[in-house]
DNA sequence: CCAATAAAGGACTTTTTTATCCTTTATTAA
DNA sequence: TTAATAAAGGATAAAAAAGTCCTTTATTGG
């Protein structure tokens, strides 16, 4: 596995996906999201369940309906998604899983581990849900193949 | 979870406490090494049989037995523990679980991932395994509480 | 109103990770 | 040479993550 859990993984490009659609002033439906971002459909419409339901997403039911995001949702940053799926221990926890592992009482790698967690850290958060509309409009960037 | 698995988390604390008892010329058995870095003692002794038929740590059965590390082994980085546990998904994977992603087709978040791995590559190659040994023995770091 | 559509939700199944237990093999020292 | 010790290995179990399927609820347009 990589940094983040495969959820959690499904969840960044579904948003991407859903930013992207929303930018041109449309509706998607998991189907539709499920194919363009390679994941499986059933499992992904858990997860947007979820983030709908938290209300990070937003969503409509009935013909014309759909996954969306409005103006507000487009700029939170990703990092709302990520703590959503993952719990904050990818944003507090020792790199090493030592529960009490702090400024006092160390382990052998906070510090390196600090400089880590503070790069994904602004990552996340200087990332917007929207911030690659464009790119992903134009295809410059991707989120399947 | 964090960045790593549980299973790494105990083989770099494992690796930590076997290095530092190897500087102090011993060799260590499972459940000592279980108790002083707090994990499951049935389960890190897998972790530690696999690390040892690679060749990373050593072993040695009978009384007076148990695992321990050569001057070589102490010295290397902690980037090889992790990849013989993980893979090295996490050291070239794409942050976003596309197996496509690269240079000339990336993800959204493919240059500040890079960054991220950067510096855990940085991190897990400028540590080696016995690098903290003194801090260890001093009690200035921890592996356990 | 009603048929079609799409998300929400509940109940599972599968796979992977984490974990335990018990037997075998090697080594040591008395 | 044998009793004790400690890692190696095999077989399983438990828990968590990933994934599926089917029913219910809400919404729309004809």
């Amino acid at each position: 596995m990589g940094i983040f859990s495969k959820t959690c993984e499904y969840a960044i490009r579904a948003v991407f996906y859903i930013a992207q659609k929303s930018q041109e002033g449309q509706k998607t439906g998991i189907k539709e999201i499920a194919e363009n971002i390679d994941s499986p459909e059933a499992f992904l419409a858990k997860i947007l369940q979820k983030l709908s339901k938290v209300g990070l997403i937003s969503s409509s039911k009935g013909p014309t309906g759909g996954f969306y995001l409005d103006t507000v949702g487009l700029q939170r940053p990703l990092a709302d998604i990520v703590a959503a799926i993952e719990g904050d221990d990818i944003f507090t926890g020792c790199g090493m899983g030592l529960s009490y592992c702090s400024e006092e009482n160390p382990c052998p790698l906070h510090k390196d581990f600090k400089k880590v967690r503070n790069q994904i850290i602004k990552m996340l958060h200087e990332t917007t849900i929207g911030k690659f509309n464009q790119e992903l409009i134009n295809g410059q960037l991707t989120l399947n193949k």
